[in-house]
DNA sequence: GTCGGGCGAGAGAGCGCTCTCTCACCTCTC
DNA sequence: GAGAGGTGAGAGAGCGCTCTCTCGCCCGAC
């Protein structure tokens, strides 16, 4: 016996119980829950009443079952292999989280956050949308080798990308003009007369990474300077400082720094800062991303904005008219960075 | 015609077709997929292979809809009005995510994120769990006087919070021993020899803050100094610098700073480095949560540290165990924190 | 050889909803 | 006043699954 005569009264109430407390069909009910417009009056403020006597609320899966529509989007965070642990602490994400939860509540859609950073968690993300516990996915990838994006396409799921896929994927996605972003950072740096330029690259399976670099040297070159100086780091300011010294070992007479991201930054100024080096009079130093950190460093530091927050809500947006309409277009959108001038260069 | 002749063989498998091809009942069918052990190898084998050969893959809603659990938990974040904006940024949420993530995952669970900073957005979260989107909701509470707790508690919905409830309200809750955190702020301050000590606190209607507070002024107490000057902030980097601006005027000659949490310690370091204050030489400075930015401050803070993603495990922890036995009792367990010398105090 | 017991498989009733189809009634037109 | 047209409500069939109930069959025991 799955119910007891006892907790029938406590049960969550049906449609129907509605309809019986109003005196009107199931169908009926429906279409006031609904908002149809075919509906006398008078009867739909009985309904309206007896939905409220009832506490009536809709079941999710029922309707779910019926028009095979979820109302709900996966997030996948992408990462390498066993990386999830400290993604969350990369400002990134809260960056990218923030964006798409703010797009999707006025419509009142919660993303559902999955991360994936094995093989079998890949294939989990994507049976979970086939499953239909969602009607598609926004993708954060992190790495260039991801297979994500092509298994989310292979399944006929709509999905969106967060970067540029690294090799030709047909998928919708946002992304940033990362080379012109270094080049703002190449001029700034030309402009202050810098002549011994090093960077810190990101991981070179990265196209986003590889963007920046070759932006950068292509800018600098054309400001005189044609040969830099390259250390690759992973993104965090533990790379960032090991990709430093490794920089003041080959160029000890450096007078600029671009990092490819904030926290690389940050580790490159800590050691600059050990070695004796003042920032910007020795040595003019400029991040990318324009995360919290990079606002609160001493000195405080000149970098790329990424309007990351905007581009997750265009993420959001894409997908949402993607679900809407079947047939709806690939769309990219390329947002573009701005630079941010502070204190360390 | 909902569906055609021709999409009917693109349409997603179900039961009954890998029922037909393998020349089996649905049921039994349902039994391979569910694990039943009342099945005959072979019929087992069959089954299998009709699974694999029609890309079989459960429909989450029907099965929702049977049996009433979705295997999915809803995490909601509850700021003060409108706050949520600027929420993602502040590192702990991003720690807390992450935690409950890795948990989750485990049991191959994903939780929905959802955001409530007005009464609608509230009222929204348990309709979001009471429609049966979710089993369950971990409850991440930013100021005192949320309703969210109570609301849950009110729907009957199996709920945990992160932190101590600032009213009693009868739900199973993770927490931090704040006080005795910030007693190891006021030793380690009174073993330097600061005796003319300032503290900033956090929002008056957290009882986190409050804690933190009132802990660091007994202790401070009982070790000599029965007066310490307090500003309040709102925890982030901006209030921090408001508040140190506001204790230095107070108290010219402070000597030891407690900031009540990482980020309102930045601000403060900030002040007083353009006040020529030396840290830790003239003022030794103690944050609180052993965040990021701590490690990345220069000097790096001297903080104390909140295991955050072994709470919000255990959190997450505390409410599959109350969903898988309903008449599971109230749970609550308080962590302890630790103090983290580096270089500020 | 017959009967009882147990195991394994099928039949079928829902879960709560949406949506189409049908029908009743009411208004307008000639 | 009768037929046409339109509007609003009900009946009922599913959506894909789980689970109980029933039944058939095979084995061992007497």
């Amino acid at each position: 016996m799955r119910q007891t005569r006892a907790d029938a009264s406590r049960r969550t109430p049906t449609l129907e119980d509605v309809a019986r407390a109003a005196g009107v069909s199931r169908a009926t009910v429906s279409r006031v829950v609904n908002g149809s417009t075919t509906v006398d009056p008078r009867m739909r403020s009985q309904v309206a009443k007896a939905i409220e006597t009832t506490g009536y609320i809709p079941n999710a899966a029922a309707r779910t079952l019926v028009n095979g529509r979820t109302g709900a989007v996966a997030l996948v965070i992408s990462g390498s292999d066993g990386s999830a642990d400290q993604l969350f602490r990369d400002p990134f994400f809260g960056r990218i989280t923030g964006g798409v939860v703010r797009h999707l509540r006025s419509r009142s859609m919660h993303p559902t956050l999955m991360l994936a950073d094995s093989d079998q968690d890949r294939q989990e993300a994507v049976d979970f949308v086939r499953r239909g516990n969602a009607d598609g996915a926004l993708l954060v990838s992190t790495h260039a080798g991801d297979p994500l994006p092509r298994l989310f396409v292979a399944a006929g799921i709509p999905a969106v990308l967060f970067a540029r896929p690294a090799v030709p994927v047909p998928i919708s996605f946002v992304d940033l003009a990362h080379a012109a972003g270094a080049a703002l950072a190449a001029d700034r740096l030309a402009d202050r007369g810098c002549r011994r330029v090093v960077t810190i690259a990101g991981p070179a399976d990265l196209p986003a990474a590889n963007d920046r670099l070759a932006g950068f040297q292509r800018a600098m070159e054309r400001r005189g300077v044609p040969y830099v100086e390259v250390a690759r780091g992973n993104f965090t300011t533990e790379s960032g400082e090991q990709a430093m010294t490794e920089l003041l070992a080959a160029v000890p007479d450096v007078d600029g720094v671009f990092a490819a991201n904030d926290l690389m930054a940050i580790g490159a100024l800590r050691v600059l800062h050990e070695h004796g080096r003042s920032v910007p009079d020795d040595v003019a130093l400029i991040g990318f991303d324009d995360s919290e950190p990079a606002r609160m460093s001493r000195p405080r530091l000149t970098t790329i904005s990424q309007p990351v927050e905007k581009m997750a809500e265009r993420m959001a947006a894409i997908l949402l008219d993607r679900l809407d309409a079947e047939d709806a277009p690939l769309t990219s959108v390329v947002f573009d960075p701005e630079l941010v001038v502070r204190e360390s260069a």
